[in-house]
DNA sequence: TTCGTTTTTTATCATTTGTTAAATTTTTCT
DNA sequence: AGAAAAATTTAACAAATGATAAAAAACGAA
């Protein structure tokens, strides 16, 4: 997905203003398991996927929370970096070789100190990640683990290919091998 | 908590946007238990919380999830209305005699297409609602249902005074005789 | 291919949480 | 204050998930 068609889909922008946002753009490829936030550090760059697969996740006394999945066209971004300027709390990991696109958030901010148009994009795109971040808080309070996994299945039928079981067991809040045994009951 | 706080707190405006912002209010006043967000209609409001504490809450076949408790200072609003102008998944209900500071969508949306300061606030506010969005789902994911009871308490200790146990294990994703024999245990 | 590593499955037992029902305590209303 | 309603606790048993270990299957590099 390029860089254009992933900046329509937050919100349209016009014209002059887009060009001025993607000539801030760099492309960029990284190896699978390439760890590109670290939760140590302030993070100063924001990637959107053109290619790949990533994992957003946390560790908090030695257990580790998947926080989400980022296919074509998402976003990976430290959140805590982003919008406050602090370290984090997330890593994110590449789980294929990816390109990606890569802006400063500098330049962000830069252009969402003097173009309004880029001002309401920034705020389309933290509105419906918003969306996103709710909708998962409700559906993992939703049911037992066995409804949440084939809610899954149904919303990201892709996602089962391309990312080992212990990952989406993580991402469900329960162990590897509670996800297996879930399996093995619903086939 | 005054409205010209609330804003504030979120992301300062320049004087004379805020004083054409904060002219878009009006306060209103509302009993306990009124609902004021429904799940079943596209609303048109939004408010902020001067005096009071509201629940957000979603149903879904039949179950209760909590997703959020609001106090002073904090945001009434229905995230499919005021982002997708679509019908929503969110009820709030107040739990305490309230006042209110309401806005409509539509003004707010005219402000965010003329005023950059004031888009820019609006970027501001679904970023810091998304960061509590992120931590709420991670902390959920997290240890067991008595440690996340502990934590809660120690990060919103006003709020076990404020609002009955079932609503704290509806949010805890737990039984509410689950957290009543999790509360027996710790004490 | 073949060996070594990683992932997934299976099994057993322990722990946590759910369900239901009844008893107790607290709150609300008159 | 006193009665009715609502909220909370307690108890007993069922179901879901965790922890650990071992076996089987899938994957990757030489």
């Amino acid at each position: 997905m390029n860089i254009d068609q992933i900046l329509d889909k937050t919100h349209p922008i016009n014209a002059s203003s887009k060009h001025k946002f993607i000539e801030c753009f760099e492309e960029v490829s990284f190896p699978k398991n390439h760890l590109i936030i670290r939760s140590d550090k302030v993070e100063k760059d924001i990637f959107f996927i053109k290619k790949g697969i990533a994992r957003t996740f946390s560790n908090f006394d030695g257990s580790e929370v998947t926080i989400a999945f980022g296919e074509e066209g998402d976003t990976i971004i430290s959140l805590k970096s982003y919008i406050l300027n602090q370290k984090g709390y997330e890593n994110i990991e590449l789980l294929e070789d990816c390109e990606l696109y890569k802006i400063s958030a500098a330049s962000l901010q830069n252009l969402f100190a003097t173009d309004i148009d880029i001002a309401n994009w920034g705020r389309k795109f933290a509105e419906q990640e918003l969306i996103k971040a709710e909708q998962r808080f409700i559906s993992n309070q939703l049911g037992t683990a066995t409804e949440r996994y084939i809610e899954l299945l149904k919303k990201h039928p892709t996602l089962i290919q391309r990312v080992s079981l212990g990952l989406i067991a993580s991402y469900l809040g329960i162990t590897q091998v509670s996800l297996s045994r879930i399996r093995a009951n619903i086939t």
